[in-house]
DNA sequence: TGGATACTTGGTTGTAGCAAGCAGGTAGCG
DNA sequence: CGCTACCTGCTTGCTACAACCAAGTATCCA
């Protein structure tokens, strides 16, 4: 998945010094800020799973690190269902994805002693050595790209994604939430 | 494909109070800096074209909406090579995504005279039509957004974004930079 | 004529959703 | 008790998008 395309920096921010006084400034305003959304969500799609925190026949995709990531999150096991939610994807895909990680040996599966229809996930020993060195690895790079920020522009950045994360509407997927829901089903890319 | 999976808010930011003394604090940073941008770059990408800005027999996918986007900006028609460099991605991708906005009759193409094996693109009339009325959706989502926001938090966030952006590795495709170029093919997205 | 260049096409991989279906569980009814 | 009807958890088939590499074609230039 990616993300969208993005333009170099060297053509960055069209129109950045066009403080017209209509109400263009605001059309402005959210052009420069998709296309620094943009560039920066490529970036992170870039870092990927970096194939030298990988093991001899090992094969963790992006998807699968966010699994167990979240299986690490969770600690106990947790339903393939439940994923699903946590994760904010469909029951199918995470069924693939996870049935992967259990095939690499990196996910644990045992069915559900209550509910014998269920089945119960967690991180296997070497999964979470698997996650730990992916995670160290991503880690890396963000602290490469952060190493020139103060510790309050750090705070700062991650507050204000958050609180866009939240005023973004909401995805329709997981949890339906009544959030100013405007999002057009066949839009969903 | 969209980006990566992420948590609920409800479960956010995990180990958020901790300010530890040990370097682990700086581990914190990046991991909710790195789920902050996840959150985020999947609400960007949920954006999607929404369908309500085409009209009936229009077909413009996010990427194909990158496309119109950067002919736009470049105002002059230009090379199908020019235009994958532009937008950073292959040029067999962008040579079927503007095959498709040609046969919308999105874009133009027209032989160069002066290069019999190029082509020139670019803006259709209608595609401009499509592109303003795509963009302007895009643009009101993200107004109500922002709509809390303070112009100068604005102004903060997109800054920052675009500071991330640049500080992080550069893609490896269109311009191998020899920053921290440490990007793996296997792990690509 | 022999590269180099511009683009196209075929193939593969990864990600994701919807819909259909299977299997196991639960509840109501005779 | 046993049967039927329904519900749920999960899997699988299909479709679609996005992106890459590699091989092919057509054209240009030296």
């Amino acid at each position: 998945m990616p993300l969208d395309p993005a333009p170099s920096l060297a053509s960055a921010l069209p129109g950045a010094a066009r403080p017209g006084p209509a109400g263009g400034g605001d059309d402005d305003a959210v052009d420069h800020l998709e296309r620094a959304l943009t560039l920066v969500g490529r970036a992170i799609l870039r870092l990927g799973v970096p194939a030298h925190a990988l093991a001899e026949g090992e094969h963790v995709d992006r998807s699968g690190y966010w699994v167990l990531h979240r299986l690490d999150e969770c600690g106990a096991a947790v339903r393939l269902s439940d994923l699903a939610v946590l994760l904010e994807l469909d029951l199918s895909t995470v069924s693939r994805q996870v049935r992967q990680l259990v095939e690499g040996g990196l996910v644990t599966r045992e069915p559900d002693p209550g509910d014998g229809r269920a089945c119960l996930l967690a991180l296997s020993a070497r999964g979470r050595a698997v996650l730990d060195a992916v995670r160290q690895s991503r880690r890396d790079v963000l602290h490469q790209a952060l190493r020139g920020w103060s510790p309050a522009q750090r705070v700062a950045i991650t507050s204000a994604l958050v609180r866009l994360a939240d005023d973004l509407p909401p995805a329709t997927h997981g949890a339906p939430g009544p959030g100013r829901g405007e999002e057009p089903p066949g839009g969903g890319a």
